[in-house]
DNA sequence: TGTACATCAGTGAACGCGCGTTCACTGATGTAC
DNA sequence: TGTACATCAGTGAACGCGCGTTCACTGATGTAC
């Protein structure tokens, strides 16, 4: 009977039914390891700035077997975006009381700035992403799309266009200002740039 | 007497009294030629973007050449980002009676988002230029500097702390949404993020 | 003035290197019966 | 239950390719006298 119900699975299922190797919850975790990495990494190195050995050494592997997780670089490339994009909206939304001002305040200090890799994608690669293969800039889309939703939502009356419009500013403002304070060298410049820019965003409301 | 002349100049400057093969100002057009390729095609496609030698194919020139006028890569790229920044600057004051609202609109409008190549190097590089050498970095620093004071000097009170803090938000803002409106791959998005930034930039003064 | 010479901008092949990708292989695992 | 077998995640060497850089060479030019 067992077996009889075995038989038909593989027929369903043959992956899952006909001698499995290393089971699909190892491959799984495997793969999150591979697309962690990848995600702080990007950020931190940019989109061409790290090389598969590299990444999937950091993983605990050998490059052979990223073909077995991935089609190729640029599927890495988009799903580790994606990932990087979730977390980081994870992780603004976990407090559920964050206000507007603690959301610029936590975007615009030196610690987001001086640590890129478990930052908001967008600050270390939005240049990249303008030149990016447009599954790639999809990715994007869908998330800059999010992120607005999620600023106007902590704004009075966060269904008005003056929401929308102020949450369009700030984003950019955002974006903006800590790429020039990751840009400048001078630390009392990029500190300027970073207290600045928040007080204005948030001065005037 | 000539020659007592040459003779001594030879000694001062060995280089450009004892036989030449092309005049010191054809090199120089050589080199600006390089320059001016390199300025556009790294704002295109990135600093690592294009190889030298496609640059020195787009110059008119092989790829040997090269080195005869640069250091290397590096040095090519410090020195082709002080020309982009220069002549953005150059084409902003060149009506000299620009105002701040005509800088925004100039800056967030599609032919500037479509146009990176002739654009300003920092809405393209921002990024990068965060993990570039600290060369390249110490450029970018002074020519930060230099178009915060270009836009203190369009507001009221130029030297007030006042204008110099508008600035510094402005300069943000213009980075960061024409950044965006790059990514974002829906063309209604986009031009709603220029549109919006421009508004809100302008609206709150 | 004329001629032998030195210079050096520019040429194009060659170098080593790191990259993404491929491939034959391994060995731990679950299945078949 | 025990054993032969099939699967496939992961290995590590090899591939072709493009890159920055080097180098011996060329030939147009200005200099020396």
């Amino acid at each position: 009977m067992a077996n009889a119900v075995t038989k038909i699975a593989s027929i369903i299922y043959p992956a899952r039914f006909s001698g499995m190797a290393r089971s699909q919850a190892e491959k799984s975790q495997t793969r999150k390891r591979i697309l962690e990495v990848t995600a702080r990494r990007l950020r931190e190195k940019g989109l061409d700035g790290i090389g598969l050995a590299d990444l999937m050494k950091e993983a605990g592997l050998t490059v052979g077997g990223f073909y077995k997780h991935f089609a190729d670089r640029d599927e890495l490339v988009s799903e580790a975006l994606k990932l990087g994009f979730g977390s980081w909206r994870r992780r603004q939304e976990k407090g559920e009381e964050l206000s507007f001002q603690e959301l610029v305040i936590s975007y615009l200090n030196e610690e987001h700035r001086d640590n890129a890799g478990s930052g908001c994608v967008l600050s270390s690669l939005v240049g990249e992403i303008g030149r990016a293969k447009s599954e790639t800039r999809e990715v994007v889309t869908d998330n800059v799309r999010k992120d607005l939703e999620l600023i106007a939502s902590l704004l009075p009356h966060p269904e008005s266009e003056e929401a929308r419009n102020k949450a369009i500013i700030t984003l950019g403002a955002l974006i903006g200002a800590i790429g020039l304070a990751r840009a400048v060298s001078d630390p009392s410049l990029s500190q300027e740039i970073l207290q600045v820019s928040a007080s204005q965003i948030l001065g005037k409301s």
